[in-house]
DNA sequence: ATATATGCAAAGGATTTGCACGGTT
DNA sequence: AACCGTGCAAATCCTTTGCATATAT
């Protein structure tokens, strides 16, 4: 998607080659609806174009997070997760996440409220406790539909 | 604290013995104000009590958050930390995040209505995904006020 | 040509597991 | 005596690092 334009311009200085995995990871997530592993990229990968390495994939997602392409969590502790920041498939949402079976339900149907109280309690923290508010996360955890 | 009392009632099922080593866990974290790991724990605990495994640490982590005393948290997917769920230092509280030094800071000067909009998106969601909320983590990523 | 990106294998850090021992019930 | 909890060491899981090779500019 990218292949350089305004691009190269916006992103200059994150990297200075734009190469064939990089693409395929970055076009992989744009694609994906949900969350994923750095393992299943490289597995999904692999199939395409063997000769892949995980740490290629390792390497290409921190930098999709540097560059603000990507979100990664860390729910669990486990493997961290990540998706991508904004594309076809996403807008920003927040989590409701089963802690029996461990799924994980992306809502974005915020009400309207929500969005001013969160606008507003950054400027408080802002405030008071001189902290820039960049992003935020939000999670509910219980128990979903199958397991309550 | 506990020592058995009424405790041993609403706690039975999770363990058959109260111990040594669990009792100074628990105490050590009723006394911490603030986020700690099991390194740490085992660190605290070693020195009044060398002996002490970090496995045994971590065995007891693990039932004290099942029993619901404690939280964990996973923040950036490095070490765990732990916190007492309630108890004389502490109250529900969300975290700022400095994304730069790490610093975590608590906060729990609510707004009212950041209260009470908790609650109802919780109702909200219940209806909507049939999903019941038990528990929820608010996190703010951005610069604390010696970074920013 | 030269700096950068890649892949492999090895290292690293946090947590979990297997197992024999020791203390409680 | 039977069971549970403990500690040690080894194993596991995810991720990062070192290094030689391949590749883009």
């Amino acid at each position: 998607m990218p292949g350089r334009g305004n691009w190269s311009h916006r992103y200059q200085g994150y990297f200075s080659r734009w190469t064939v995995p990089r693409e395929a990871i970055l076009n992989l997530l744009s694609k994906t609806s949900g969350h994923i592993s750095a393992k299943e990229i490289y597995a999904a990968l692999y199939r395409i174009y063997p000769g892949i390495g995980l740490t290629t994939v390792y390497r290409t997602l921190d930098l999709l997070v540097r560059m603000d392409l990507l979100n990664k969590f860390t729910f669990g502790g486990g493997e961290s997760l990540y998706e991508i920041r904004s594309g076809e498939k996403k807008e920003h949402h927040h989590h409701l996440i089963c802690t029996n079976c461990g799924r994980i339900i992306d809502y974005n149907e915020f009400l309207e409220e929500e969005v001013k109280l969160i606008k507003k309690t950054e400027e408080v923290l802002e405030q008071k406790y001189n902290f820039k508010v960049l992003n935020h996360n939000i999670e509910f955890y219980g128990l979903c539909d199958k397991c309550r």
